[in-house]
DNA sequence: CACGTAATGTACGAACTGGTACGTTAGTAA
DNA sequence: TTACTAACGTACCAGTTCGTACATTACGTG
């Protein structure tokens, strides 16, 4: 019989600044994601952490700045990817509905990162609005749709006149809401957005309906 | 220079169940809608209030028990209005796209229940899930929007294979996001969803995409 | 190998927060 | 009028929670 052996550390070193912040990083995502700002606990953050309570303070100075320094590397991961996505060699029909497609994926995905925004949007993005990393951070997806608009308009094949954000708007509406909403909405229709299979069913949904409004006969408008 | 006048009650009955409750329940949507569940604070509740907090724990047993409360009131409420929704005497196209002006008018009408809506999914909605009131409420709305898609389809006017559940999502999602996030995506992307001149705009939009998806030629599909 | 500093751990406190024990009063029915 | 009960108020507590003072140690540098 072995006692319970003393909770090893990953090797390597034994102080690493960047690690230790990582790690609080990481489990603060989760934490703040699962219980909300005010839910979290910092103490619980610690607990579930390597290092102890006193690194949070020593390296992130409060909980308010730990939540905004959660958001920012969620959101630079967030730009991180978008910019990976490369549509623009495809026709602008095609182009499109694969960008909604990643959005699409990217949402199912990151679960985490949805619950985050949501419970920023309930504290009015104030956290947001006081990052200057987060208040200047330029969105390289709209450029792209904007782009992918101007040709299928050029090709004839764009009816509608809708700008870049707001076409935005209307993909991300669909993601964000499926997702995020997925509990009331499930206990309200008994139907599980994000249940097993259902997921091509509305990334086609999806996808349909953006080019249906893109390339609808203009008398509907 | 005559001191403070102390709080005057409005006319009538000092003691009154009815009306303490209510104040209790208007009160406390408010402050949960603005602070979330964690955020409000029992005491900040009962301060607003005419009364005390030991009120609200004689009439509602403790803050659980208030935050279930408040949710099945505002969804009473929505139930309450979907039912005077009279849109049927309509041809199904004009039908569908006033039921989604409607969804639309209301999201912006009551931010504070999107609010509510919102950090009960942060917690999973397990309000309501322990709620048979909420559990068990059925939405007319979906009746309504069934019935119009089968006329329509009968009519011929509607190609796009949807049911009256998807159709909902597909209309709420909009109509959710757009009041929901409007903070962090008027951070992220310069644009005010919910500014005075643009709701004519986007209520055109909600509806355009509607009857687009809906009368698409199956070839897109 | 000494030494300075960044990195870390321990213990603790002040304020807050949900909840309750206990006492009081307005309204009502007989 | 009287007596009873629903409705209400005050004071308080026990546990929690963010934050910090102080001591300590690993690690790079010369």
């Amino acid at each position: 019989m072995s006692a319970v052996p003393p909770p090893t550390r990953p090797a390597g070193r034994m102080r690493d600044a960047a690690r230790t912040q990582a790690e609080i990083l990481d489990v603060a995502t989760q934490e703040f994601a699962r219980q909300g700002y005010d839910g979290a606990r910092v103490d619980e953050i610690a607990a579930r952490t390597r290092t102890t309570k006193r690194m949070i303070y020593y390296y992130f100075g409060g909980k308010e700045q730990l939540f905004t320094a959660v958001l920012e590397r969620a959101y630079a991961e967030i730009r991180r990817q978008e910019q990976e996505a490369d549509v623009e060699h495809l026709e602008p029909l095609a182009a499109i509905r694969r960008l909604a497609e990643l959005t699409f994926d990217h949402h199912e995905a990151h679960p985490d990162f949805i619950r985050l925004v949501s419970i920023e949007n309930i504290h009015d993005a104030s956290h947001m609005a006081a990052s200057p990393t987060l208040s200047k951070l330029n969105t390289p997806a709209i450029d792209v749709i904007g782009r992918i608009l101007e040709a299928g308009r050029a090709e004839g094949v764009f009816t509608a006149e809708i700008d870049a954000v707001d076409l935005h708007m209307m993909i991300s509406s669909f993601c964000f809401f499926r997702v995020a909403n997925r509990h009331t909405f499930g206990s309200l229709f008994g139907r599980d957005l994000v249940a097993g299979g259902t997921r091509e069913h509305y990334r086609r949904m999806l996808g349909d309906m953006v080019i249906a409004y893109l390339t609808a006969p203009p008398a509907s408008h």
